[in-house]
Formats: structure tokens, sequence, C-alpha cells
DNA sequence: TTACAAACCAAGCGCTTGCTTGGTAGGTTT
DNA sequence: AAACCTACCAAGCAAGCGCTTGGTTTGTAA
């Protein structure tokens, strides 16, 4: 019912991270375990971020943990999503390449710069059992990554195999969330076109 | 007197993580935050390791967090110094190059394998102080790469500016961490050559 | 108006944490 | 043998932690 109503009312914004009670739970939380990390970060933190006593948490998540795994499952499954659109369309194998990497960017160092730095620095802090439910939604994320590695691959565009490729891509990216600028003098686009020149 | 002794007694071993009492609870320590990160160790944790009574423990060291200082400062200078070591004697950029990647690669994944992660993970749960300590340590290991940068871009052997480059290095050898496998087929030469070759 | 559930508060419980304290064993120096 | 120092133990304290509990407010629908 609530999950739901959520659901339907997400666009462009990352689902039930916006006006729900719930989601301003999140978006406050994926800030906080950013800046601080999940464990320095306390539920009484949370809780006065948001207006409410540090009890009430409770009512809508059952323990800290949850709150984590649920900040790391919304941003997956909402860049996955924009992933899969931003290449829909695009017939070229190299160009839906720049556009993997100029949203994955995107995702690193925009709009969902706190999730995306948690679901890297946090991952020990979800239970094996999240891990593993985690673990899958990020396959289909990657999955999308290897798919067009591979078609490149196959048309011989690329030198080494696409995990490797991949591997190093990541690495690449997700590092920029410690240097990159927004409001610095390289723009995304340029940035993009760097790390796609070392691919192929 | 004590570090003066560990300092004569270091060859190819890291400065004061040997056999000393101080050196064996560094490596514990090192160990224990990489796999369950800082805040999640305990001061009894690490004093299990060791055989010691949790409080003995501040017989060696103040705090918990000085700990976590002494073992990435170590790391940062152990490193810092072999890489120096790497490149004496080579007159060629392009091969400077290459021992940095695969120097760097081997600090990540082999001996100092745990202190590095530590070095990256683990960073924010120094305070303000000591980060500003050991990033001053850490300027040192980048200037040795950065000349290397400089050298190759002063010849014109790199398309990019140094400073990218090597935020695009950092990231590709940093998250090698998470995924290689010193047993597995690809060895840390190929690795580095393909690294090097989406450099120059 | 009444009924009811979702959302929240005030208080605090039980436990773990980093760290302190006062004292002791053993080796080295004087 | 006296003095001293390093390394350690046993015990525990104060603070902070995640989470629970019992009750109250608020919004909605009958």
């Amino acid at each position: 019912m609530k999950t739901d109503k959520n659901k339907a009312a997400s666009g462009l914004v990352m689902h039930g991270m916006d006006e729900s009670p719930r989601g301003k739970l999140l978006s406050a939380a994926a800030r906080l375990f950013r800046d601080q990390g999940f464990d320095r970060t306390t539920v009484r933190d949370i809780a006065r971020e948001v207006g409410l006593q540090s009890g009430s948490l409770f009512h809508h998540f059952a323990t800290k943990e949850e709150i984590l795994h649920a900040v790391m499952v919304e941003v997956i499954r909402f860049n996955t999503h924009r992933l899969q659109e931003a290449i829909q369309g695009i017939d070229c194998p190299r160009a839906k390449l720049v556009a993997l990497v100029r949203n994955e960017l995107q995702f690193i160092v925009g709009d969902t710069r706190e999730a995306m730095t948690v679901l890297v620095y946090e991952w020990r802090c979800l239970s094996p059992e999240n891990q593993k439910a985690t673990l899958a939604l990020r396959a289909e994320y990657e999955a999308i990554w290897l798919d067009v590695l591979e078609e490149l691959a196959a048309k011989g565009l690329i030198a080494e195999q696409p995990f490797i490729l991949r591997r190093l891509i990541t690495g690449m990216t997700s590092w920029t969330n410690a240097w990159f600028d927004q409001a610095g003098d390289l723009t995304l686009d340029e940035l993009t076109d760097i790390i796609v020149k070392r691919i192929c």
C-alpha cells in the first residue's frame, strides 16, 4: 500500500526518496552514511535530521541496517533502469559505451552521489543475507555493461577481455567520487571522452 | 630507542610490523580493520588476536585511533621508499611508468594488502589532524608519480594532463583489491601491461 | 460522532564500547 | 641488593549504542 503509492509517484526522482517520511528518511540517511560512515552514524543522528525521536525510526524500519539496505536497493534499481534507458535506440556499440560511461559518471558524481558512495564504502556493514540480495541486483546492472563490451569484443573493437575492461572502468569511474568537482574546469563529457579513449 | 631498533631491523618487511609487540599488534590490527572495518573492530578483538588483555593495548598506543594512524603511516612510508627504489637507475620514462604501475599493484594485492585497503576505506575514521598528517605523507608518494607522468608529458608521450591520468590510474589500481586474485590466470605483469597501455 | 490505524513521543533498558586504574612479574642497571 | 622500567593483568567505570515499550496525537473513513 505505502510502497505502491511511492512507486506510482516516482518519476525522475529515486523511488521512495522524495516527499514521503520514508523517502526523506532514506535521503538523510544516505547523506549521513556517506559523510560519517554507517557505524559512526547513530539512529539519533538520522532522527534529528528528519525531526523525529530516535525510537520513531523503528516504525518505518525494523533495524538500522535495514535503512542502509534500502538505500542501496533503491539506488541500484533506479540507476539500472536509467542505464537501460540510456542505451535504448542506440545502434553503434561504441556510442552505447559512451552512453554507459557518461551515465555511470553522472550516477557517481551527480544526483545519486551520496547513495553511490555508500554502496561502495559501506558494503560490509550489510549482513551476509542482505549482501547476497544486493549482489543479485548489482548483477543486473553489470549485465548491461558486459553485453555492450561483448558486442565491442565481437566486432574486434577492444583489445582486452570484456570483464577485465569492465573492472578497470569500474575503478576509474568509482574513484571519481574522491576527486571530481562538478564546478571545476573538466566537464563530465570531457572526462567521458578521456575514459572511453582508454577502452577503444 | 625502540623505534630506532625497529628501523634498523627493517629490511623487506614493513617498519615495526614484525616481531616486536608493537609490530604484531599493528599487523593484527591491519587485518582486522580490513576485514571488519575500524569501527566494528573492538580493542578487545585486537587484544585477543595478540594474546593480551584489552587494557594492555593502551600501554603501546594512547587511543584506538592511534593504532589506525600508525598502520597508515607505516604503510605509506614503506611503500614510498619502495617506489623510489623501483625507478632508481631507470632512464626510459615509459619504463619508469611500468615500474610504478607494477609496484603499486604489488602494494595493493601483495604484501601490504591489508594496510593498503585500510588506507582507502578507513580514511574518515582518522581525526582531522591525523588526516592532515597522513595526507602530507601521501603527497610525497604522489610526487613520485607526477614526476614521471610530467616527464612523459614533456616528451609528448601521453595525451592527457598528468594529474588526470594519475587519478584514472589510482582508480584502476586501487579497485584491484576488490577483484584481483593472485592465484588466478591473470598475472600481475599482464595486468600491468594492460593498464600501462591505457596510458601511453 | 465514533472507530480505527498509521505516525509519532517520552522514557529508558540492557549491552557494548573505549579507556582508566592500581597493582604485579621479570629483566636490566646502578 | 636496591632501584627502576617495560610489559602486562584484573577489574570496572562512564558514556553511548540500537532498540523496546506504553501511551498519545493525527488523519481518514464510516
